[in-house]
DNA sequence: CTCGAATTTAAGTTTGACTTAAACTCATAC
DNA sequence: GTATGAGTTTAAGTCAAACTTAAATTCGAG
């Protein structure tokens, strides 16, 4: 998957827990550390909101892509 | 909602249509329109990453985040 | 060993991404 | 005024998966 998510980062930067984040945001600190660790393949636009806010920050800058021509294919080939 | 679908403006960057975009990456010109117009509550990131590799752009550069503390609200107050 | 933060797995709920299809607007062109 | 092409909208449907709760586990620090 070609989109990682850089959130790691800015809550190092925020000297914020895993933890204080989920409970800020209202989300469970399971789904909170699945996302960090790109286990999710997606996110609602109300989750990433949350976040921004808490984190004072830009989309961008919890989620990165590197191009892969492999975005393109219909079918995923298996990568995990 | 405090996130904004910017990619109209990448889309007149690269001169593409919409329609060309939807071919290219797979997905139907009714959820694009729907995407590009911001009505929708969320994406896949295999979306995501199929529009960043044919955009030759970030992630970033179409969503943008406005702060709004009514993200932060456990429901959401209708705006819509 | 204990405690707190984080991860993982598993099972469940609920939302909504995304589809197809069809009708409609709004241009530009013939 | 009608055809053509891009875009929007609505509506109905499928199905993946976002997100939850709970419990067990790991890991580092005291």
């Amino acid at each position: 998957m070609a989109i990682r998510i850089t959130l790691d980062e800015v809550l190092a930067a925020r000297q914020m827990t895993a933890k204080q984040v989920a409970a800020r945001i209202g989300v469970s600190e399971t789904h909170l550390s699945l996302f960090r660790t790109g286990k999710v393949r997606g996110v609602r636009f109300s989750t990433l909101a949350k976040l921004c806010n808490v984190l004072d920050c830009q989309p961008g800058e919890l989620i990165a892509y590197s191009f892969d021509p492999a975005d393109l294919e219909t079918s995923e080939s298996g990568d995990d």
